[in-house]
DNA sequence: GACGGATTAGACAATGGTGTCTAATTTTAC
DNA sequence: GTAAAATTAGACACCATTGTCTAATCCGTC
């Protein structure tokens, strides 16, 4: 309450800075090690000596347990969702060749959300201590899911205007689309294998064909078909 | 190793059953307590009081905690498997109504496998333990979703080969329909939010209807287009 | 009813974690 | 250089948990 945030509103440059340091370093090293171990499993004493940093340090900072934790989570989703925004922003307008700039948009979406470390922080802590902080929760439902569900479907929404997707729900394809670019990852992400560049773009290229022939326009969809039958 | 399993083989009748009550109770009440709380906050006392036991019963039966949870683990995997191959084995053989066979099969799938307490538990648990036991984690995966995949797979190969289904790679369609199946209930499910019947029916029938749109017969997909066309 | 295995409650030491306090030390501002 | 603020190590009380032990009790079998 007193003094925590900005313990003295003289304190310029460095000081800040190196406060900021210390933060940094002890969110880093907290959100690591409740990664590791569960918010129950992990200990302050752990946390410590990851972040370098004395235990009274983070009890200056954060009160208590609790405290840090849910401070961790919300740097969290927040660095995550500055990254999805940048990624959706990032979004060519030309539709020449949508099948690779879907693919290219999976890409760096699960690269850079989905199977970094903060996200796999998030889908495990959300997780396992969902139930216990229902508000934590709530917040991860429209700031992540949520919020990424939202955006993509507005991206379909304005693709299938110019006609280039063909979709009735666009937020039921913007959560089918989700699911899909997770398919594979799924059951290679939760254990935290890094996966190689290749199997990344052919995973994410296979959920995006996929996608487009559920979704794509008529027309693609009718020479896909062709293709299909004259290869039978 | 001397007499945990069978403590004395002339126990008969009431003794087994009465021991075998005991032992599903605590494994009943583990599987909950590990489920609320995760390995490290769920206590051994907990555990008993649910059970209606004394923590020196538990003790008896499981030399330690950590023994006790492998044993949930493959206790409730084992339970999961044997519902999955049970709704495998009633999918209809008749081809006639696909759309509506495969939605029965992916809503008693989501019912029976991955809505419930057990679907949970093991979603939880492997995720936030896995790391802590590998070998859990290589069961789990080869028994839970490998097997699911690799049983999916069979019915969508067979379903290929009648040609009711138009597709390439059975194991990766298998993985596509479960994550279709899934993409409504991720948020849902983690949540522990019961969902009503109508919310279940309608998410698994959009799954599978994005799902024929992708691979059903060349026939089906063909009037389909035809029919969206028509309501441009 | 008596035996024996299973179960029970309760006490117990050992351990490890939380959060507080203090006194010493370092860092930064001026 | 000095003063204020931040950081540190270490000790501390407190509490929860694990796993063991014991003596009493239950319950089915004979």
């Amino acid at each position: 309450m007193k003094s925590r945030k900005q313990p003295a509103a003289k304190n310029t440059g460095h000081t800040q800075r190196g406060q900021c340091v210390k933060r940094v370093s002890i969110v880093e090293a907290a959100a690591e090690v409740f990664c590791r171990e569960g918010f129950s499993g992990a200990s302050i004493d752990e946390i410590a000596a990851e972040a370098c940093v004395s235990r009274q340090t983070i009890y200056n900072h954060y009160r208590e347990k609790e405290t840090l934790f849910v401070a961790v989570v919300e740097e969290v989703m927040s660095r995550a969702n500055a990254r999805l925004f940048s990624i959706l922003s990032t979004f060519p307008d030309s539709d020449d060749n949508l099948e690779d700039d879907l693919t290219a948009f999976a890409v760096s979406l699960t690269r850079n959300c989905i199977c970094n470390q903060d996200g796999k922080f998030l889908r495990k802590l959300v997780q396992s201590e969902g139930e216990r902080y229902p508000h934590l929760f709530e917040t991860w439902r429209q700031h992540g899911p949520g919020k990424t569900g939202t955006a993509l479907a507005a991206l379909f929404s304005r693709l299938a205007h110019k006609g280039a997707l063909q979709i009735d729900d666009f937020d039921l394809a913007a959560r089918q689309f989700l699911a899909l670019i997770n398919a594979d990852l799924q059951i290679i992400s939760l254990f935290g294998e890094a996966l190689t560049d290749e199997q990344l773009e052919s995973s994410s290229r296979a959920a995006v064909q996929t996608f487009l022939r559920a979704y794509g326009k008529p027309a693609t969809r009718r020479s896909q078909l062709a293709l299909e039958e004259a290869n039978l």
